[in-house]
DNA sequence: TTGTAAGCGTTATCAG
DNA sequence: CTGATAACGCTTACAA
């Protein structure tokens, strides 16, 4: 009722104690006598005083118990997306011993920004548009970051996966398998997200796509890639039905770039009229299971996304606590399934 | 290079200007002449100052940008959980126009706990256990809170499912297609998790499943319920497991409270060597579509999950913009899926 | 064990 | 348009 919510000075006067043996009652870092305590406490009741405002405790302290999470993109993706899910959970874990709660920033101008968010570390995730700004800014604020695939120069610990291998292997297995006709289908470039054939001159900003598309060439140095504006089942449908539009030109392979993607093209084929695997081989990337797409399994690379996540939250957690953080690379591994085969005579 | 981090003080005295001035070119909230701002900026450029720190802005100004989602329970159900997923893209969605950011948390004593973080509102989940506890202290900090399927009192604005209603409709579906023998594998009953047969003096923390039996058993008033200890296909597998472990007294349909658990009751009865549809009905609760669960379809009550979880970030918004935020009930639609057929005789 | 004092870094207010 | 001042609410040496 009263105008003002009370503060540990209304409490401390209530109970005849200076602020600073209210604020030790209510943090313990400091004995007090269970007299003290029990006055302090009851004045706090009675004056409906919940515990010391975090806003001041952070500022004095410097710590707000804040990791940011920041995405490239909508903060949809985070939900939305099966790899960035999963990844998270790994995240959620990871930062699980510092006990801190994860704030979800997007790599844009929206607020809340890097810039205007209490964060005690953050966790950079794909993003590459603005990345060497971002890390200037947070660098200058003294708050410790770990980049999860991105460079992000020398001396900031990365998360990375070895996505120029893993697509050159499947790429490798996709021309054993004798393909000569392969197309792949990838990610967006840049953040126009435009659609299309990617020329040979194309400026990426987004690393996975241009890393795992040099691993495609590394094999198929003059195939055909298609640029997706996102990795969705549907952006899928969109590149197959433009790759299988012309019967006689098409592709005997489909190299995605994300299981999602590989979905959608599978989609498109069967629209097609053809037979996945017999007719047309389509393969995915990153092992994570698509929903309605039975009775095909991708074959697949698939990339250990909560492992990733996992050490991107220890790693926050370890340069928090004073500790050095080491960068890692992970690994993907084959995964075979039934949407490829030999093409058809 | 400098021993201690440059403040706007800092920046205020090299640019030869107040450190009000300074405060007002970074926050734009009064005009300043330009040879003024340049000055600023310039002095901030050389001390590698980014801007205010968030900490103590959100003292001075009393807000923090930040918007609190509390889950019962581990961080990682945001991420796993088909609904929660979907809800949260919802909420993300809702609070845009705020411009705040989402700061996931768990409702338990770790830190940050809603005690203990900077939070300008809280959307609470399905947080029941310390449910009253949790209002009471946001109440008392002045915090909005709107909850999610949850009670939390008469001035709180609630997002709410008519789960009672739904599930009825659901149990009479399955009444009408002549089944007698139903059993209902139910979410959990309250913070212990167990599993096993509920009886009929179980007293609920959790609302949702209290709601969806009670709708279950104004059709079904004297059938065993099974609690399961969350909401998975592993859990749905195990409850699966004890119904159909007697050949004779399995039931002849099985009504499931969500679509999670649903998948694993269908995986049960498989390995049981029983049919779908032809030998059990299976319904779930969602309208999620669950992953490998093809050729069936479930059928369900599918709720909007994405509209909740925006309805909840719009009115956190309205309180905080300070106009009144108002409940809403939400409505569950049936779904026919081939998971449901007559007994067979 | 308790109290004193000195900030933490910012911004609202109001006078000039 | 600019500056002085006074909070914002708390914590932590350090002294008593």
């Amino acid at each position: 009722m009263s105008t003002r919510r009370a503060t540990i000075s209304d409490v401390a006067r209530a109970a005849g104690v200076a602020a600073s043996t209210a604020s030790v009652v209510f943090s313990g870092k400091t004995p007090v006598s269970d007299a003290t305590r029990q006055r302090v406490l009851d004045a706090a009741a009675e004056l409906d005083y919940t515990g010391p405002d975090p806003r001041a405790a952070s500022l004095r302290r410097g710590r707000s118990g804040i990791v940011g999470v920041v995405f490239e993109g909508a903060l949809r993706t985070v939900f939305l997306d099966p790899v960035t899910r999963i990844m998270m959970d790994g995240v959620a874990d990871g930062v699980a011993s510092l006990g801190a709660g994860l704030l979800l920033l997007r790599d844009d101008d929206r607020e809340p920004t890097l810039v205007s968010a209490p964060l005690d570390a953050a966790v950079l995730v794909g993003c590459n548009a603005g990345l060497r700004e971002s890390m200037a800014i947070l660098r200058s604020r003294g708050i410790p970051v770990v980049v999860i695939e991105g460079d992000a120069g020398p001396d900031v610990p990365q998360i990375d996966l070895d996505n120029r291998d893993a697509q050159r292997e499947m790429a490798q297995h996709v021309r054993t398998l004798g393909h000569e006709r392969v197309v792949a289908v990838t990610l967006p470039c840049d953040a126009s997200r435009r659609r299309g054939w990617i020329p040979v001159d194309q400026q990426f900003t987004v690393d996975v796509t241009r890393d795992r598309l040099a691993g495609f060439r590394d094999v198929f140095p003059d195939a055909g890639a298609l640029a997706a504006a996102g990795s969705s089942i549907d952006e899928g449908l969109i590149a197959g039905r433009v790759l299988f539009a012309d019967p006689a030109g098409r592709p005997t392979a489909v190299i995605a770039q994300s299981d999602m993607l590989a979905a959608g093209v599978i989609r498109a084929a069967e629209e097609a009229g053809l037979r996945v695997a017999h007719d047309v081989t389509v393969t995915g990337f990153d092992g994570v299971s698509v929903d309605g797409l039975a009775p095909y399994e991708l074959t697949t690379m698939a990339q250990p996304a909560a492992d990733k996540g996992r050490a991107a939250g220890q790693a926050v957690a370890a340069m928090l606590e004073g500790r050095d953080a080491a960068s890692f690379r992970f690994t993907c591994t084959f995964r075979a399934g039934n949407t490829a085969a030999a093409p058809s005579a």
